[in-house]
DNA sequence: GAAATAATAGAACGATCATTCTAATATTAA
DNA sequence: TTAATATTAGAATGATCGTTCTATTATTTC
């Protein structure tokens, strides 16, 4: 009911933000994060690009990913949406970049790849993803690009 | 003049699919899918990656993509955009698989990777990119990103 | 230069939007 | 049960949107 959401949530920009803060919780960056220092690294980077490519059925189809779809529409227009997801990605990046550093110990991944570098890559392409899968429905082609991707690793 | 617009356009998604297609041929995509049989195959995919990263002067800064924008804001929503970007996507990923065979043909691209594979990869990648730049601009790390890609392709 | 055509400014339309208000109806706490 | 508190339906607000219309002013064409 319109009272109820202007009375709990402010106004249209204030559910919008909780509605992020609760999609946050259950997007597959929320294992990944929660993972970064626990868990077998590889495994970890794996699950967290399965999971942008299996699409929950909580959701419905051809959404695509909140934080992928509001910055491309929003992140230039609304400097607090931006800075937001700014933070969010750094921290998708800097869970990457533990996991790197994680595997490269256990000799999971080559120690010779820069581990900043390799994290903002993978954080790049995880948002290509999302874009993608918004028009292309192939999802073996797009599970062998994954697995592709995954050996550049090795 | 809105009279203008209406007469010579029809309506807004009229006026919007016109602004599409002339974005179109000055998209850094254009140049790729147009050298797709001429040229140095790797210089053209660096050119064009180079292309997304260096803002075109004509266009305000952080405004990314066009095609990338307006798939995930509307992909899910309009059949039409959807069917325009899947075949406009289509025709990227055919010139990065064209000229990842000319590569591989004339020694400079690891004739054991999978062109389409990785022509999809380059792709995905390109729609990250497109993404990150509207709340990342620090040029010189996605550069050295880019770099990296490029050199999964020797 | 006159007649035909195009472009303009700006009023006007109904639709939708974000938001607030009111009054009625539930639900909880005492 | 009563009183306090939430929740509801739905009317009402002003703003903006997409679109059309009209009357005026330019620009072309003959």
């Amino acid at each position: 009911n319109r009272g109820s959401i202007y009375d709990t949530f402010g106004d249209k920009a204030g559910l919008f933000f909780t509605a992020i803060k609760q999609y946050e919780n259950i997007a597959p960056s929320h294992r990944l994060i929660n993972n970064a220092r626990v868990g077998n690294p590889k495994n970890e980077i794996k699950i967290f690009f399965s999971g942008l490519l299996t699409q929950n059925p909580r959701f419905q189809a051809n959404r695509g990913c909140l934080m992928t779809n509001s910055i491309t529409e929003l992140a230039n227009r609304n400097s607090k949406i931006k800075e937001h997801f700014d933070e969010n990605l750094q921290l998708i990046e800097d869970s990457l970049r533990i996991l790197i550093i994680r595997g490269q110990k256990t000799g999971d991944i080559n120690p010779w790849l820069d581990p900043l570098n390799l994290a903002s890559f993978l954080l790049i392409f995880s948002q290509g993803l999302n874009v993608i899968t918004k028009v292309n429905k192939d999802n073996d082609k797009l599970l062998d690009v994954v697995e592709t991707v995954l050996s550049f690793l090795d």
